[in-house]
DNA sequence: ATACCGACTTGATCTGGGTCAAAGGCGCAC
DNA sequence: GTGCGCCTTTGACCCAGATCAAGTCGGTAT
């Protein structure tokens, strides 16, 4: 676990540091990165890439909470990946998107320019080194995924999702397995379902379930409080100790 | 789509061949990569690597399909990821395996110790790419899945995992689209119910109603003729061409 | 040939989660 | 305040797929 923010890509300026791939850059690949960096803003509810669209950027987000989603065309809609801050979107080597990317808050997006991105990834091997970590934790995390999609019951799958969404929360360090943690729910029901493959109304009675049997505290519809983390982990069916260890 | 086998990692002497990144290596590196290769068999049914386990090769599969999955301890079994001839299995910077490779049927694989071909990548730009973008269409299949299991119905299921391993045949090849598709099942009714999130029982259903609906004909167990392959796509739920174009 | 075993099929029944419908809350604009 | 919209909850009912339980089929060892 230990420092999250270290998988970004980004450079100096942004609110985000790039300690695991600029430190290692020098003052002319920093100066490259600046040259085709820019921010970008989106409100909640925002498509920020339509699947085929052609891509023009990749980046990484600095603030909010965007998600990649596949939609069939009678409107099944499935979450593929949840982008909190830090988490890097985009191809290099793909001329257009996979999925639609949504803004599911308020987003902010420090972006560059595919090409020359591309170019520069080329030519420093430490940053597609970089890019290549990064690319297998997430798939490492869809996978994981898989297991919850095909084989969890509604119950297991919320405990799941909140165990997910409070361990990237920083709360949680101070607090240890064991202890207690807090944090807002960045999703509406109905994403969280999409997240989920369950309806929104499964998710919502699940949620009271949850909240009945002392699991989880509800302070208004999002405010959440797991009073024992190693309970939520067993109620999600998961063996491990959720990546808090090293 | 084209050629499926220019993904592999291989060496000269390999039954695969390995196009995409050998013809770029040089004879020194060609030289490095036949020094810490060898073969291995496996029996179908064998564990390949557990969960857990410290890794020591990565590698690709020569013939035969090996299988990712993930189980809970209660004994729930998803499988995350299929490996075909041509596929490469491990993680180059990982010490341990994060699922259990399965051999699905008999296997051979041709492996390469972890440390130097770590090594290797690091002095070796284009290699390091081509894992790059080996992984990128990994994540890309592991989030199409995910919409499989999330969202598609057991039909449905079934008739995506026939046209991902049809189109994986070479005998599609020749008739496109419109045409006919014949193949050998490699999986048992009990594997595809673990890929696909559900039961073998049924699984064993809905390929006897995909039968009885003329969808696809069955000789034995597991010998398949696609009378149309663009009717299972419709069946798949599959907006798309199935990856057929390019 | 017999009988055994693993892979598969089919039937009967049960149930978790989907669907449809009707109310709460709560924030915000007027 | 009052009203409007959105998010959420809760209830009643239904159905796709799970579960439990017999069989069938094909290969192979005796």
């Amino acid at each position: 676990m230990n420092e999250i923010l270290n998988l970004s890509i980004g450079c100096e300026n942004c609110p985000i540091q790039h300690r695991a791939v600029c430190a290692r850059c020098d003052a002319g690949e920093l100066e490259q990165l600046e040259a085709i960096k820019y921010y970008r803003s989106f409100e909640a509810g925002q498509t920020v890439i339509w699947s085929g669209d052609r891509m023009e950027f990749v980046g990484s987000v600095v603030s909010g909470i965007a998600s990649l989603t596949q939609t069939m065309e009678d409107g099944r809609t499935q979450m593929v990946g949840l982008l909190l801050p830090s988490d890097f979107v985009g191809r290099p080597g793909r001329e257009s998107a996979s999925y639609d990317v949504v803004a599911t808050t308020d987003l902010v997006m420090c972006c560059f320019r595919r090409k020359p991105f591309e170019k520069m990834i080329s030519e420093t091997p430490h940053v597609a080194q970089r890019l290549l970590e990064m690319t297998l934790d997430e798939l490492d995390a869809a996978r994981e995924w898989m297991l919850v999609l095909g084989r969890k019951t509604a119950r297991e799958k919320i405990a799941s999702l909140l165990s997910i969404i409070g361990r990237r929360d920083a709360s949680l360090k101070l607090e240890g397995i064991s202890g207690k943690m807090v944090f807002d729910l960045p999703l509406t029901r109905e994403a969280m379902a999409d997240y989920l493959g369950l309806t929104l109304e499964t998710v919502s009675r699940q949620m009271s379930a949850l909240k009945r049997d002392g699991v989880i505290e509800l302070e208004g519809k999002r405010h959440v409080t797991v009073p024992s983390f190693q309970r939520l982990l067993d109620e999600a069916g998961d063996d491990s100790d959720g990546g808090l260890m090293a």
